[in-house]
Formats: C-alpha cells, sequence, structure tokens
DNA sequence: ACCTGAACACCGTTCAAGT
DNA sequence: ACCTGAACACCGTTCAAGT
C-alpha cells in the first residue's frame, strides 16, 4: 500500500523520539520506510515542512483547558505551560522543533494560541499579551532544552532523580516569576 | 606566514556576521583562508569548540560594569543586559551561537558570569539566581532570534524603523516583567 | 498518482604523507 | 610545526523516467 503523509510524520516523530533531531534525516525516513530518498518529496515539501507538522503532533495531545474566568487565568495559564511541558520533555530536542515551526508558521501550534487568549483574558492588552507569551515560551522552551542538556551529560545515571526534579523546580520559579511580574505591570489581575 | 587560530576565529566571525550560520561551514572558512579543510583541524579541535570562541568574541565588546551596591543591582542587571543585546543583534544567528556555547562550555562567557554575579548581589540566593539568569538568558537570546526572524521576513524595508523599535520594546518590557517578579520573590531588593 | 535511480551540490572529520 | 590530498560517511533537494 502507498505511503502517506501520516505515515511520514509519524515515523518521525518516532526517530525523533528514540534518537534526537541529529538522526532524524530524510534519508534515515527513507530508510525507515523502506523507499527512495525522493519519495518523500511527493508527500512533503521540504523537511522544515515536515518539521512543522512533527511539532504539532507532539502538542497534540495537550487538551485545552476551560475557559477560565479572569481572575482564575493566572492558574489555568499556569496549568497549560506545566501540560506542555509534560507534553515535551521525554522528547528529545523537542524545544528546537517547537521553535522552528513557531517561526515557520506561527498559527500551527493550537495550544500556544489558547495561551494568548488566556494572557489577553488576565487584562493584557493583545500587544503586550504577545510579548508575554513570548516570555513564557522562551522560558518553557529554555527550561526543557536546559534539562535535555543536563541530562545527556549526566552520562551514568546517578542521581538521577536530583536534576529530574530541579528541572521541574527551576521551571516553576520561573513560571511564578513571570506570572508574578506580568500581574504587576499590569494591575488587573489581582483577585 | 601560517595561519593562526585567532585569524581563523576574526574569520568565522566575519562569515556570520556577513552571512549567517547556514554559510559558516569550515569548508567555506578553508575557501575563505586558502587553505585545504584539514588545516583547519591543527587548529581547532572541532567545529563546535570554534563556535565556543567565536561567541566569546561577539561578547568580547562589551565592559563589566561598575559593581554596583545592593539596591543599583536591579538597573546594573538591566544594562548589561542592554549592552548584550547591542552586542548581538546585528550579527545574525548569534542567539543560537551563544546558546551552543553556554551550553558547551558555561563559564566561557564572562559578561553572563558578571549578571549572576549581581543577582546574587541584589539579595537572591545562589541556587535561585542560577535559575534567575536562565529566565533573563532566554528572554535576551529569544528576543534576539525573534527580532532578527522578523527582519528576515520582512524583504523589502518598509517601515523598518517601526519594526526595530517593537523589537527593542519587547525586550525592555520582558526585562522588567522579569526583574519585577524576581523582586516579589525575594523580599530583599526594595530600596 | 506515486515511486525509482541517479545526479547535484554540499557537509564535518580523519589521517597518511609531504615540507 | 604546519599543511595537502584524498578519502569516509554523510546531508537536502530535484527530476527524468518508470509503473
Amino acid at each position: 500500500m502507498a505511503l502517506t503523509r501520516e505515515q511520514l510524520i509519524d515515523t518521525a516523530v518516532d526517530v525523533l523520539s528514540r534518537f534526537g533531531l541529529a538522526d532524524l534525516s530524510m534519508r534515515r525516513l527513507a530508510r525507515e520506510l523502506d523507499v527512495q530518498v525522493g519519495a518523500l518529496y511527493w508527500h512533503v515539501k521540504s523537511k522544515q515542512e515536515l518539521l512543522v507538522d512533527v511539532a504539532a503532533k507532539l502538542l497534540g495531545s495537550v487538551p485545552r483547558p476551560a475557559t477560565p474566568v479572569p481572575a482564575m487565568a493566572p492558574l489555568a495559564i499556569a496549568s497549560l505551560l506545566q501540560q506542555l511541558r509534560t507534553a515535551l520533555i521525554t522528547v528529545p530536542d523537542s524545544a528546537e522543533v517547537i521553535q522552528l515551526a513557531q517561526s515557520m508558521r506561527p498559527d500551527a501550534l493550537a495550544p500556544l494560541g489558547w495561551l494568548l487568549e488566556f494572557l489577553q483574558l488576565a487584562g493584557i492588552p493583545r500587544e503586550q499579551a504577545l510579548f508575554a507569551r513570548h516570555l513564557l515560551l522562551n522560558h518553557l522552551l529554555g527550561s526543557i532544552a536546559a534539562h535535555q542538556e543536563s541530562q545527556a551529560l549526566a552520562g551514568t545515571p546517578e542521581a538521577e532523580g536530583n536534576t529530574a526534579e530541579l528541572g521541574l523546580e527551576a521551571f516553576e520559579y520561573g513560571v511564578r516569576v513571570i506570572l508574578q511580574g506580568l500581574s504587576l505591570e499590569h494591575a488587573a489581575v489581582g483577585a
């Protein structure tokens, strides 16, 4: 049966999850799917386009939180960020893939749209909500990348629980700091 | 006269500044320096090692601010971040290069050491100062990358001052939010 | 419509051998 | 000490030709 775009994306997600971005080449994908490299380009315009779909699939399992009342918006934001983190933290180089997708097609990642929505709901004007989202996103992706690096360098898994919790702690600290800073900058949030 | 490591680094900075990271290959460098590719590997262990030195050179022009009294630490931090931004904003893909250097050799970039120092001076305990620095760094590099992307997509330089100021505004907004959030999280800062 | 075969124009790294 | 020549094992993308 003929190769499908879905199959191509699924295989890409699989190779990424198991071996990382360095091993995710078009040639590797072709080998994995038992076709010639050229065949892939009938289903997909370029590797970058494929990676956008990979990013969307990585975030596909994140459910949309219920729309909060304004006073609860910061909580909804924090929990959405947590969910995004858990969806990405086990996939090597996922931060890089999301960043690329976000820069290529800013509307391709639905959960990031919700994030903007909740920030505005919290009383932040649109333009500044865009800045604020950038801030939160840079922190999310940055802390995921840092955590994965530190694990990669760890080598022998001595005290692995230790570094894993440290990564989570750093993430939550940053979210707290940013949300507090935002509520100071925009009076509308507090209760 | 023989090729030197300095020459190699300088040429790399030059190619990066003019053409970006995609064009910064060992083979391109060799062509530029009129040697064979192999020659480069006598002066440098790997491309990654070279990029660490490139990153250090990019930040080499940033002067160390005078050590502030604790109450002035946030100001010193904000001005150091500004200087880092101006050093990097004109160099394509500089954020990526800094991030790589920072992950390969966390002590190679002196100004980032100063940043940690000032955060502790502001009354933030060491461990959390490390998180806070990450937060500021992710914002700095993220906003530089975003600004350069938006310029790349702009194509025709219509209303170029507009987007340039928008990038600066987003950057300053983020720094403000983070510093305010930090001062809320750590009581020691206010005057 | 979907894929093969083969090419084009590249990569980073290594290393015997030269000077 | 410093560099060349040549190889090894890869890349992403294109495209005539096949089925």
